[in-house]
DNA sequence: TTCTCAACTGCAAGAGAGTTGCAAAAAGAA
DNA sequence: TTCTTTTTGCAACTCTCTTGCAGTTGAGAA
């Protein structure tokens, strides 16, 4: 990934730096997607010390370069950030519980994307749709 | 609405006030939901004079009351609210160039949501669903 | 109608997510 | 190593939404 990273931002006329290449790693190594906050009390963790300012704007660069995906889930109100390398389309399931976060690796809106269109003559560019409610352990 | 709103308000030993009929009244007669700032403006536009944390506050009654609900458009970074009254279920879409917001009289996701139990072993209590794109005089 | 008191409102201040300006630091090409 | 341009850290700021508190008001009781 490190190498496709170079390569994306020396295409983009950017630089490789630590603080991309540490937050690149820890969106990697996770199994579920993280706030900007949680990101960088992980990134604390690895004692890398980048400023949350930092984070910020490495997610934007990370996102301009199609290299992460950010999302909404079900009325957080903040936005996550997740890997979108050798990973298909998905959606998600949050517990109200814990706060537990799990992949649905399914995706039935394609048809109902064509219905839509015709429908209401706009062009779909985008959709989210996550699910919320109770993990097996909160119930 | 306002009988109703009496009622349900005297039920839950909370007031009949001008801020909470203003408000509902503001949501009543628009056709798409509003964030709160929105909300503020309009209510200044028709000469109501209440202040934005009554807003806030008059909108969290509401929402606990069911007469309301609060929803989130892909990407707004804010929350929306709507009228609930005589209204189906339903979802959005919103365009990327003029925001215009239009509702979609439709839900795909019974069956998918019994699937999704079944496989993630969650109960689902939400889900939200929301569309983006470019509506037909913004294409 | 007036009294009474809990519910409600407005103001000021605060919390949390995310952004911007600027000077200092660092990447990377020459 | 030097030089130019991008990037970073810090401070300050914006925007959405929340909280504390003192003064106001709705509505049941007298």
């Amino acid at each position: 990934m490190a190498v496709k990273l170079k390569d994306e931002l020396k295409a983009a006329g950017r630089r490789l730096t630590r603080p991309r290449q540490a937050v690149l790693e820890v969106l990697e190594q996770c199994q579920y997607p993280l706030t900007a906050s949680e990101l960088y009390q992980q990134l604390q963790e690895h004692h890398v010390s980048i400023d949350l300012v930092t984070v910020y704007r490495t997610l934007t660069v990370l996102k301009e370069l199609g290299l992460i995906t950010q999302l909404e889930l079900h009325q957080e109100g903040q936005f996550r950030y997740e890997i979108r390398e050798g990973r298909e389309h998905h959606h998600h399931i949050r517990c109200q519980g814990c706060g537990k976060i799990a992949d649905l690796l399914l995706c039935p809106l394609k048809k109902l994307t064509a219905f839509i269109e015709k429908e209401t003559r706009f062009i779909v560019e985008h959709h989210s749709l996550e699910f919320s409610g109770w993990c097996p352990k909160c119930q």
